[in-house]
DNA sequence: ACGATTATTGCGTTCTT
DNA sequence: AAGAAAACAATAATCGT
């Protein structure tokens, strides 16, 4: 047997957490997370302490299509997004035309070029602000070659805002701390995806994304949940292309085993690829170890550790 | 520094064709 | 019989306390 210490000890690698139960839905104004107030505003119901963000879009961003002609509506434009560092509300200058679409003269072309130069200067006031919009910009490409949701990429982008405002990003990359929200928000919304796979877009070494990621889970408190194995299984059967039936007897094997304490402290990939190992053995499907163990990005050896847990198990 | 998980490598065994 | 796959064992590497 081995002992429970160092259990609590390793498991931490894979599902840092601060609550067990953090998951339960709260109407009330305390924040789930740590009990703090929350504020709302305009955009988003946060907690005050962990900045944890508990609700957001209450308000209708949206145009007003009621009305029939330009006049009646109220609100026009596109929503405020946090994923920009204006919000969205930027303005451009156009160029060449005015706005009947009719050529202008060269005069007011160069007064209009140079106003246009002000215009970007101005645009950024600050050194805080350049590095935001250059994160936040790290923070979309990096949602986007992951093609995640985007209330996952404004979490993530309300993350970074939080990085900063925090000075957490001295003495770390802009990229890093980037990568770090991404992958923080995906934990918190328990997504199945690794620590690889939201560092191999981003422009860094791994190690300095788990080093920002780590100050980020401290420093902000994230209610970052443990990803279950059961939230693999559907990705890693897509990309090997088993059918339903395999998928799901995987995920219940997955499932029982997380009843039990066989899962903690493993690669949670790892032990999804098992359980479809062994599902698709069950059903004279013929998944290779090295395939299943391939595709999770683990050692062949790695499924079958698991999968012997697993027999051990169903008995 | 220690313990746990995982990767790597090498090797004899089992299964398939 | 030949080759692939699974099993086993020993060692190294990594990570968190």
């Amino acid at each position: 047997m081995t002992p429970l210490v160092s259990i609590m000890a390793t498991r931490e690698i894979y599902e840092t957490t601060f609550d067990e139960d953090v998951q339960t839905e709260t109407e009330s104004n305390q924040c789930p997370e740590c009990s703090g107030r929350v504020t709302t505003n305009a955009v988003e119901t946060v907690c005050e302490d962990c900045g944890l963000v508990v609700d957001k879009q209450r308000i209708d961003r949206g145009p007003e299509w009621r009305g029939f002609d330009e006049d009646e509506r109220e609100r026009t434009g596109a929503p405020l997004t946090a994923a920009r560092h204006d919000r969205g509300l930027s303005t451009e200058i156009g160029r060449g035309t005015d706005a009947n679409g009719n050529e202008l003269s060269g005069q007011k072309r160069r007064r209009l070029s140079r106003m246009r130069r002000e215009q970007t200067r101005g645009q950024f006031q600050s050194k805080a602000e350049r590095n935001l919009a250059h994160g936040l910009g790290e923070v979309r490409r990096i949602v986007s070659a992951l093609e995640l949701s985007e209330t996952l990429r404004d979490q993530a982008c309300q993350l970074f805002r939080s990085a900063q405002n925090e000075d957490l990003l001295v003495g770390r990359s802009i990229e890093a701390m980037a990568a770090a929200s991404v992958y923080g928000a995906c934990r918190c919304n328990r997504r199945p995806r690794t620590l690889d796979d939201v560092t191999d877009p981003a422009r860094v070494e791994q190690s300095r994304v788990t080093n920002a990621y780590k100050t980020l889970n401290s420093e902000l408190g994230l209610p970052a949940q443990p990803v279950t194995p059961s939230a693999f299984v559907p990705r890693l059967a897509s990309e090997l292309d088993v059918p339903d039936q395999i998928r799901q007897r995987a995920r219940n094997l997955a499932e029982e085993s997380e009843a039990t304490a066989v899962t903690t402290g493993v690669r949670p990939s790892g032990f999804a690829a098992a359980c479809l190992y062994k599902a698709g053995h069950e059903q004279d499907q013929l998944l290779t170890q090295s395939e299943v163990a391939e595709v999770a990005n683990v050692s062949p050896v790695t499924v079958r550790t698991h999968r012997e847990a697993l027999d051990e198990l169903a008995v």
